[in-house]
DNA sequence: ACCGCTGTTCTCCG
DNA sequence: TCGGAGAACAGCGG
């Protein structure tokens, strides 16, 4: 998302909407398109809060924006097409900015920029690691007051916000901690390791697909560039162990069972009152 | 060809 | 209130 962000600053500057377009789907969340097409101008300010984007354009009319799991910006000279396009912006400079999202869990909502940070689904996240910065202190008193394992604490957008199921598991490894932990059970020198881990793993990422146009996990990638996630049966990138993987709420973690040690694993689910 | 997976929320139940 | 299951949707690989 962040990658989003400066492209889209990038291809916006020093230029003007000229045009705004759509196909009416789901992405606008039920909001009239004309709210859409009414947007031209220059791009004031776009400003992104874990995954999502908040966009001001001239006039103070705004747009929250996510990409959901296949959502994407992408530039196209006009004329050119793009698979999945659901939304076009028309720049004077002859250039198209697509959102194109296959599965449409995107979002593209119009709203008065002004507006936009007292939307419900903004105002319930929580710090930002990236744009606030974030302290073991910070990551301790939001993170392990939660009963759920520890990653999917860490994928709780209203504790932290910004880590998805690749960056939890990712920092986890890189943290040496595992993923089913208690988050209150965690030492100081744990959370310590687990900020630093999260900074990395942001760092890492940001790093990784710099100057690069969007891509999926599978495009124009030849090997998967993740420590841990997507290695199941291979082994760990730091100790050679099989990574293993098992579903939390929901969702694949995968983990190195040496590396990262079950050592203060919830037992199952701890009960009220216990002795 | 079918099945089971997928960078994310959101709602509906128990 | 909290947490798990299923839903929204479409493609891809085994």
């Amino acid at each position: 998302m962040e990658i989003a962000r400066r492209n889209l600053v990038r291809w916006f500057s020093g230029r003007r909407l000229v045009r705004a377009e759509a196909d009416d789907t789901r992405i606008f969340r039920g909001a009239e398109l004309r709210h859409f097409t009414e947007l031209s101008g220059r791009l004031e300010s776009l400003v992104r809060r874990g995954k999502y984007l908040l966009f001001a354009f001239e006039g103070g009319r705004g747009l929250l924006g996510h990409l959901g799991m296949t959502g994407k910006f992408v530039r196209r000279t006009e004329g050119q097409g793009e698979p999945y396009s659901r939304a076009r912006f028309h720049l004077d400079d002859g250039h198209v900015l697509h959102f194109s999202d296959a599965r449409m869990f995107g979002r593209l909502e119009p709203a008065p920029a002004a507006q936009l940070r007292e939307l419900d689904v903004v105002k319930a996240l929580g710090r930002d690691p990236l744009a606030d910065g974030l302290t073991a202190g910070q990551l301790e008193k939001a993170v392990a007051p939660s009963r759920q394992p520890l990653k999917v604490a860490l994928m709780d957008q209203a504790r932290i916000t910004g880590l998805g199921n690749i960056h939890a598991a990712e920092a986890l490894f890189r943290a040496g901690i595992h993923p089913s932990r208690e988050p209150a059970s965690l030492s100081p020198d744990e959370w310590k390791r687990l900020v630093g881990a999260i900074r990395a793993t942001i760092d890492f990422g940001l790093k990784e697909q710099e100057g690069e146009e969007p891509v999926y996990l599978e495009e124009g990638r030849s090997e998967n560039p993740f420590l841990v996630y997507g290695r199941a049966g291979g082994p760990c990138s730091r100790c050679g162990t099989p990574v293993e993987s098992f579903t939390q709420a929901g969702r694949t973690t995968h983990f190195c069972p040496k590396c990262q040690p079950r050592s203060g694993v919830h037992a199952s689910k701890p009960r009220a009152g216990k002795r």
